[in-house]
DNA sequence: ACATTAAATTCGA
DNA sequence: TCGAATTTAATGT
């Protein structure tokens, strides 16, 4: 059970929760609990049960796996307002992906068995897997489309565009607090490529770069960098 | 890897 | 509690 000043928090970037009753609320609160995890500490570590669907309050996570080569791979970043986990709890595996924080992070775990609930009483909630299942697709098909010819401003651009994301992070302004450091974390560089990346970009009037935070006015022109057609992921 | 700049923290009044 | 001094963090090349 988490605390009613927490409750607060959690709602602020819950949006699924906002359609519940407060019965349904009540129900919710008593399957949450509000954990910290200092940088590098593991939220989920592949291979393991997961227990949790869990949500970021604040901070940064890397989702993403060790390729038996050694090679760090990342698939997505979260900050706050970014859900994951449904996945795995769905069809009931183990985790496919490390979850690693690259930075202290709070985030909020909702057990199981309430996430089950949910997932059988409240259409509200199912709207919002489906929605955030969906884009997450789109995000992945436009991966996979363009991984050949990703140099590494482009990279960079993706991992910053996905950030950016209005249905997996509602709420976020234009601005995110993000050290290049991380960013590069994210897109798999080193944090100077990370730096003359973002200059580029910069360049194109696609980013405003400010001492540790980007300001990106325009999401979708980030994340469609380089492409010559729009694509159709309906 | 190094030099510069910004921010956070400490410390003395 | 104010601000200067110091340390730590982030940036740019």
């Amino acid at each position: 059970m988490i605390s009613t000043d927490e409750t607060e928090r959690v709602r602020q970037i819950a949006v699924w929760s906002r359609a519940l009753t407060v019965a349904e609320c009540d129900r919710v609160r008593a399957g949450m609990q509000i954990r910290t995890y200092g940088r590098g500490e593991t939220l989920g570590a592949e291979g393991q049960p997961v227990e949790h669907w869990i949500g970021v309050l604040e901070g940064l996570v890397k989702v993403g796996t060790v390729s038996p080569d050694g090679k760090d791979i990342t698939f997505a970043g979260m900050h706050a307002g970014g859900w994951f986990g449904e996945g795995s709890l769905l069809k009931n595996e183990c985790r496919r992906y490390e979850v690693v924080a690259l930075r202290p992070t709070r985030a909020v775990l909702l057990d199981r068995a309430t996430f089950f609930w949910l997932y059988e009483n409240s259409v509200p909630f199912n709207q919002f897997l489906i929605t955030q299942l969906n884009e997450r697709l789109g995000q992945f098909i436009g991966l996979i489309e363009h991984a050949r010819k990703l140099d590494t401003t482009t990279r960079v651009a993706r991992a910053l565009a996905g950030l950016f994301n209005p249905v997996l992070y509602p709420g976020a302004g234009q601005t995110l607090a993000i050290t290049q450091e991380e960013l590069g974390l994210l897109a798999g560089v080193s944090r100077p490529i990370a730096n003359q990346a973002l200059r580029d970009l910069e360049r194109q009037g696609l980013v405003h770069v400010t001492y540790g935070e980007v300001t990106v006015p325009d999401p979708l022109a980030l994340m469609h960098l380089g492409e010559e057609r729009q694509i159709n992921t309906e």
